[in-house]
DNA sequence: CTCTCCATCGCCATTTCTGGGGAGTGAAAT
DNA sequence: ATTTCACTCCCCAGAAATGGCGATGGAGAG
């Protein structure tokens, strides 16, 4: 047994984050993740731009600052890569060519990031969406080999993180019980893909009326402020689907 | 060494997964998980009311028929829990007091599905939702206890499932679009929180007419019809974030 | 047996979008 | 050096969406 030594084992970490009941907690076994694999950087993100930031990793304060000062998160290679991604994604292979994302490249890099970069998406219910990102200055082969060897490691550590980071933010998926029903989520799909209200209902064969109050009825129970806003909720909390 | 023996390791079996070029080999790889594992049923479940149901494992054809038949999706509570949850959940924890819920889970029973059952719910890119379940008949202790020591493989295991769903449904995924532009952006973000043109406008310190043209330079690169629609575009793109 | 929620229908006035024109600047890329 | 593209500004008229009023019947839950 290793219990004693003070490297601790992946089990241990795990276990570690299972236990952790404060956002503290997560920020010291960032750490200790880091040191367990002997990289740069790791780092928990949960994205989203409406609601404060949520971060935890080992990421200096500057560059976390910096990164929301310049609202990289609107152009991040990262962010839109991994959004549309499954499988976890090295940064090499995500399309760096644009200007404010060579701008972003070069401003990480200058904060100590480090050259190369892993990032596991990963999703929960409602559209939640999170990155568990690895950061390290080495070669490529190096930086290659070390992701076959781990990978299945940090799809599990992301996990943990993602499911810890839930727990603590219980507010963030609340009002979730205001499911849609089906004439409801069938009007903002529709919607969604473009069809205006008389087509939406003819589509559905009722008439235009019928269908206004499926889409106020949405729309209050979204908390929206018009049918734009409805559909662009209904879709980011992934109650329906285009 | 194991590798000669005929019961594979777990590593061989994700290597197996990831080997995988076409559907009926994830069929018989679920039989070999089931081996693995010693318990009776494990499933992947594409969840998806709108395209062709894409379901693998060792469930007998006539429940999944039956499943179908009688459109248990719509009322199985493995369905609704998992959907809100981020974590697996055994079925003892969902509520299965509604009248659907019971007829559902005698039915099963009685289609041999087993009496213990544990899911696992996966999330992909565009709402995309899937469930890996698990199914035994054996006591809550036993279960409790293969549970634990096995709950992160199943992680494991039921991503590498997905990640070949997602692989051999390309359809599903999304053309790579061109990106918009900065204002583009703004114009999009600023319009799915609802905001009028008018509003948007203010809030950019440009004119209505300006904002016009981004609004029509977006709607033509993402293909849309109307606002509304680009807005469900980006956002399913995951060009924008709200 | 209420009570809530879903599904369905109608009218009117006002606000907001949409689609059709056109035009000039500066920065970046080829 | 020429082209491309992002960004900015302007007008008008018709189409579409919104807000507020109200109503009936059915299914399921407590």
């Amino acid at each position: 047994m290793r219990r004693q030594s003070k490297v601790p084992t992946l089990d241990e970490i795990l276990e570690a984050l299972e236990r952790a009941s404060e956002f503290d907690e997560l920020q010291s076994i960032s750490e200790i993740v880091r040191d367990f694999f002997s990289i740069d950087h790791i780092n928990y993100h949960w994205v989203s731009s409406s609601s404060s930031p949520y971060v935890c990793g080992t990421h200096s304060k500057a560059w976390i600052a910096r990164y929301h000062e310049k609202e990289y998160l609107r152009v991040d290679p990262v962010i839109q890569g991994c959004f549309q991604r499954f499988h976890p994604v090295d940064w090499k292979r995500l399309d760096w060519s644009g200007k404010a994302a060579r701008a972003l490249q070069a401003d990480a890099i200058a904060h100590g990031v480090g050259t190369q970069g892993y990032s596991v998406p990963i999703r929960g219910p409602n559209g939640q969406f999170a990155l568990f990102t690895l950061n390290h200055t080495c070669s490529d082969e190096e930086w290659a080999d070390f992701m076959r060897r781990n990978r299945c490691n940090f799809l599990l550590i992301a996990h943990y993180f993602n499911q810890k980071a839930l727990e603590f933010e219980p507010e963030r998926a609340p009002e979730l019980a205001q499911s849609l029903s089906p004439r409801e989520i069938d009007a903002m799909t529709l919607l969604a893909m473009g069809y205006s209200r008389a087509q939406v209902a003819e589509t559905l064969s009722i008439s235009e009326h019928t269908l206004r109050v499926y889409i106020e009825s949405a729309r209050y129970k979204l908390g929206a402020v018009n049918t734009t806003n409805a559909v662009a909720r209904a879709l980011s909390r992934g109650l329906i689907v285009i």
